[in-house]
DNA sequence: TATGAATGAGGTTTCATTCAT
DNA sequence: CATGAATGAAACCTCATTCAT
């Protein structure tokens, strides 16, 4: 992950892997089939890691609203506190090393989320529209800001990411 | 653009380029001094094409809020339309292999976008926060919603166009 | 060695010297960093070689003239029976394709001749002048009889190669 | 002569060449049939230089000593003026780029040089050698000095150039 | 006669993968 | 199960030469 995350899916040979995690080249092809499935398996790793970031503390006892909020603010932090991670995610979301199977595998760990915005269009917290779309819209904004951040062009602080959700819940809710 | 939306930076060679350009590989050489340049000069003018999209049918005369909606669906409309460009951009923007030179020439083509922020909120229509992160909440909201219809997961209509904006205006305005 | 010595450096590809030596271009690589680094090594490796055949026999009991003689037919005898070294050597002692540590390194491997030229001049066989200018002389005499004989212009007979020597000998000598 | 001199023949492209001499490519395959051409007439004109700069203030009347050391003092004294020239005519010497028709060609240049040696071993000036044994012996001596200068080993003043000439005088003399 | 953009074969080097130890 | 030297296809890039202008 380090490596990909620094210098790109492109710019990583497995020689360099191997030296990296010092395990032989032979090892690594004992344990995967090919650079594509190490690839893939690092992916779905990493996918599940950042899914069930976004539930810590969760307790369905509190407002919508405040879980609204919760999520969106524990997803950032993940994400601005690895970023490699983030590096990493975004080459392989767009890269066709990683099969179609992994992405839809992937796309199930956000079936908790899925739920959540479900519940908030029920009960009339949220705006009715696609559930695809909203949560792709909170995706996008998550990860444009923890972008910002890992540009350097600006240094997120509490007040930005709070301010941040803000917008996002602001854009979202009803009335 | 083509191969590298299709393939990725990653599987396209040089070989190719020339061969769906019907360039050969030394004139390609002659223009520019090795492929990180190619793709550097590529990046730009679709920056630029992307950048200037955005202000199409733009009449500073209209209210506020009606050309922010105006700027958000030019956006998204030129990238659902050149979905080529939204994956090239996507996959440059994360890629080492473009320069911090062009990075920085590419965020100069969004000095006007800039100033429509500054507008906003010196107008007391959007909320007082940070503008470069405004700037990247708006174009994660606009990249967000492309890559939902480059998917295939759901197909953008004209509805979910507006609403779409309508959630980015309602996350940033005031009151 | 040999390709280089027959078609040149300009014209000896990577891909001769892995098919000529049986060993793929990829374990070529697995050993030395690049061409350059090849050429080197094997340039060392041979001035080495021919550094050490001038000593071949040395005795330090023998007359100094008798010993510079042996030094003087043990080069050029070394150069003749080997033209390919000569070939190659000089071919490297111009090209840029040699490092300069690469030559500093090599001409460490002139020390004893070196002290043996000290050695002639304090003991009033020599003419006084500059060690350097007398090495070059000395190697001056030597390459251009072998590369007369590698011309074949003149077969370099035993006494063309003694009267050579004493040519050097009487030019160099005390008296 | 100058690109070739400083960065190899090996590393000297028509377009270089084309470049330094503001010639265009076209123009340059308008009076030479190739590269190689080009290269061997270069040589011959540069072969044909060296060779009449020995005889420069060459008189028959003088004492055969003293011609011999004009001859070789001359010779040292272009070659060390004219660098570039000597590290080009090296590269050459040894390059299979010059065709063996040159080759012969330039050494009908030597014809005058070759009569010198002949007239002083029929005077007895010089020992009965082979004629071109000598040539090779005295040119030996001349680039080996030449090349000293050039390594920057050493720089080559009045008294080294006149000891060193004496040293092949002295060698080669009779008595 | 002069130009220089265009060509494409061939150069050096990389790297995913294999396999004998 | 672990190693890492060996492989060779394929990557990027160069350059002698041509030819329309």
């Amino acid at each position: 992950m380090e490596l990909i995350a620094e210098n790109g899916l492109h710019a990583t040979p497995m020689s360099q892997i191997s030296k990296r995690s010092k395990v032989s080249a032979g090892t690594i092809y004992h344990y995967f089939p090919n650079k594509e499935a190490l690839i893939n398996h690092l992916y779905l790793d990493l996918k599940k890691e950042i899914a069930d970031a976004a539930f810590r503390d969760y307790d369905i006892q509190v407002p919508y609203h405040e879980r609204f909020c919760l999520i969106w603010q524990n997803s950032l932090k993940h994400l601005i506190s690895k970023p490699m991670q983030l590096s990493f995610i975004e080459q392989c979301s767009i890269s066709p090393l990683i099969s179609q199977e992994a992405k839809e595998t992937s796309a199930r760990y956000l079936a908790p989320l899925f739920g959540f915005i479900a519940e908030g269009i029920e009960s009339s917290y949220l705006k009715k529209m696609d559930i695809q779309l909203i949560l792709h819209l909170i995706h996008g904004t998550i990860v444009s800001t923890a972008k910002l951040q890992l540009s350097g062009l600006l240094e997120i602080t509490d007040e930005h990411r709070e301010a941040a959700a803000q917008v996002c819940w602001d854009g979202l809710k009803i009335g």
